[in-house]
DNA sequence: CGTAGACTTGACGCATGTCAAAGTGCGTGG
DNA sequence: CCACGCACTTTGACATGCGTCAAGTCTACG
């Protein structure tokens, strides 16, 4: 719904002897104002980007997993805020030098807009969920999207792959809520009401499984993330 | 909150020469699904961009004013519907015109990724819009962003100018309730109370006058759409 | 074990949705 | 020019989904 798209492989380089850096859960790469000098991508782990009001209401915008690329940004100064729901490796790399690599590469400069297009495509995504969807909706989504990154990082093949039926979930519920402009309180319900409806179960909290994919992309209203007919188009 | 950025001189000679058309009211530019072979430059009107899901939901993602963009995709079919809300007009030219374009003119290049940038930090703040604020608030939101517009496509220096008091709205309220993920009743609602508040007075239907612009951006949470302190960021 | 933080559950209230009717403006045709 | 009809908007009464507040439960970790 929401993600970066991988890096690849065009852009790998300007991350070349780049320090790393890692991130305990809850750990801030980068506040909402900072100077938006440095670019990212992420090795391992899962990050979130929000955004946060002057009255407190917080927006989570998207997760991040292996290959995203972080910082995204024209202006200045970041408008977001980067932090770690797990443990997680960045390598980071002055802004200046992909900026420059991207002037001088013309198909890493395609590459790189094609990745923007993704990221805008995700963006309106979330604004369909968060406009025209319920809140088991919006969970069911919410699971299906987790899937589906978990489908592209661990680069699993099938779609219908046993593996993906187990979900692990690094966030907290408050975290969920957020993106989806729900209250935690309301993300355990609906959780518990697709779990009543055979969808899923549960066993440990950060972990869910899909028993009934069918029926959660039926109810989610989505077959498939990565193809062309995409969220939400028409049927 | 979700508009193309205007497009800049560098880009208005793609257009030359190119076949001009004119779009009444609720007349469709681009439909989902289309092949999506050429890009359009608004002259004049206001064009409407919106995704419908399966079940008939539809979600308004976007209105474009003069010298807005539209037909920005990677994918080679469109996945929204574009249609002209008032009168309108639009020059058009061949997808591939415009890349060829940037590729030969890193000038070029640059200021379309600036677009990308500004429209993609317009879906952010529509997110956020839609997953954190109340409806009188998401209104609010909407009306200094008709007037922000209204300052940008009239180049209207000052920004407490009188002329920016008036506001056209020459969308439908449905139009406006698909926007904010709201229904028409709630639309109607919030402008009563809007108006009982004294914050915008009604004389006719699709215009409204501002009344007390301090206290309507302090109900929105929004003082200045332009700068790079942005939407919701912290005060 | 015991405590703290995260999650779940329950009871209740309010904002928004739903359904229906009345009002308003506007174009068309008499 | 007026009268009619239609589409859009507003308003009202009621329903409901989600938020709020508060109590309880679970789990991790000391």
């Amino acid at each position: 719904m929401n993600a970066a798209p991988s890096v690849q492989n065009v852009f790998l380089d300007v991350f070349d002897g780049a320090p790393g850096r890692n991130l305990v859960a809850g750990e801030i790469l980068l506040n909402a104002g900072a100077p938006a000098d440095h670019v990212y991508n992420i090795e391992s782990g899962m990050l979130m980007v929000s955004r946060t009001g002057g009255d407190g209401r917080r927006q989570v915008l998207s997760f991040l997993v292996r290959d995203n690329f972080v910082g995204l940004t024209a202006t200045d100064h970041f408008f977001f805020t980067v932090e770690a729901v797990m443990p997680s490796r960045v390598v980071g790399c002055a802004r200046r030098t992909l900026m420059d690599r991207l002037a001088s590469d013309p198909e890493a400069e395609r590459t790189f807009m094609n990745m923007l297009f993704r990221v805008l495509e995700d963006a309106y995504d979330l604004v369909y969920n968060l406009g025209q969807r319920t809140a088991v909706e919006r969970l069911a989504v919410f699971l299906l999207y987790m899937r589906y990154w978990k489908r592209v990082s661990e680069s699993i093949a099938e779609d219908c792959d046993p593996l993906l039926d187990s979900v692990h979930l690094p966030m907290s519920r408050e975290d969920i809520a957020d993106f989806l402009g729900l209250k935690k309180e309301t993300v355990s319900r609906s959780f518990r009401q697709l779990e009543e409806r055979g969808l899923i179960s549960r066993r440990e909290r950060n972990r869910i499984r899909i028993e009934a994919l069918g029926a959660l992309r039926e109810l989610a209203g989505i077959w498939d993330f990565s193809s062309p007919r995409r969220l939400s188009a028409a049927r």
